[in-house]
DNA sequence: GGGACCATGTAAGTTGTTACATGATTAG
DNA sequence: CTAATCATGTAACAACTTACATGGTCCC
């Protein structure tokens, strides 16, 4: 139960309505927790039932905004602190298990495909860190902690595609877009 | 809907029963996909449903073993080739996100515990690393290339950590482990 | 007046998790 | 004989996705 998590940590930080954060998940964390609209309004009529938010203002539009509650800050850092067990799920990599049910053709666009994926995440990753006006704020410096680490992830994935392309002796002519 | 095709995968190679498979899923491929007990059996029964598999022998104590049918892998590599636009959820880089609210040491101890879980799965992926016979198989080829994603992944993950507990002045005494 | 955007919600269906329930076989 | 392991399944619940449904407001 993540996503109730990422609603209490988004209004943590400023309270804001439903229409509001489906924004947020959509430009700042798309990287990290994909939502879906619905999803959304579903919990924050959960969260504001279990008394974590409450509406703390109401516009035109039937507009809500909710604002999370001391218990609704406790349950949070209760949810940080607790170790969780994730259980792994990595489509790509379960593909990649897989590559041999196809044509070394078909594994080879699989790999390619992945690196131009990672390189246009690349390209929009660099354009949040530079538009963003990063400021000295702890919620700031650990965005940009996150935010290295998807830079990172990029060129790691770029990395090991490449190496599984010639590893697998997959590798066509070398596609134009270089590690710059 | 990628748990069916993991079945199907695992059944591609070889045929197997529900609980072989479980097993299956927690050795090998406990590092790329998760399932439960439940969720092998309920989708066996789909997937015969679907005549993507079919029973090919019956054991003792009701045992029944499956085996992927020619429609399977036409499906499974029908799978394979479209691409994928999979919506993440990265729990650890979610929590990572949220650090502002909670105490300096907190933040931490989440961090330091990143650390000592990537060393323990490397230890985990050197193990199957070194345990298993690998051959020149297609299969084996690219059964080693997600392994080596896992392996390059902890020390990844690892790297980036110890930078974020620098990076966030967290840096306590450094525990004794030493990428190696 | 019309298009873009603001704004909220419900319903149906699928997928995934946890717990329950049962029983056979084998090794010591 | 008894514990471990083999072996399969169902039920209830929680989570997530997709589609549907509605209407207001602002700007041109």
């Amino acid at each position: 139960m993540s996503f109730r998590h990422a609603v209490l940590g988004l209004l943590a930080d400023e309270p804001a309505s439903g229409y509001d954060l489906k924004r947020r998940f959509e430009r700042t964390m798309r990287h990290v927790w994909a939502a879906t609209q619905s999803q959304v309004y579903t919990e924050l009529g959960k969260l504001a039932d279990d008394q974590l938010i409450e509406v703390s203002a109401e516009g035109a539009r039937g507009r809500k905004v909710y604002a999370i509650t001391q218990a609704g800050r406790e349950e949070l850092t209760r949810w940080i602190r607790e170790p969780q067990h994730t259980p792994v799920h990595n489509v790509e990599l379960l593909k990649t298990f897989m590559l041999a049910e196809v044509a070394p053709d078909d594994a080879r666009v699989f790999l390619s495909r992945l690196i131009d994926e990672a390189q246009d995440r690349r390209a929009e990753l660099r354009g949040l860190r530079d538009e963003v006006s990063w400021d000295a704020s702890s919620s700031d410096l650990f965005g940009r902690v996150a935010l290295e680490w998807g830079l990172r992830f990029v060129d790691f994935q770029i990395e090991w595609a490449r190496w599984a392309l010639l590893e697998g002796q997959l590798a066509a002519e070398e596609d134009g877009n270089q590690l710059p």
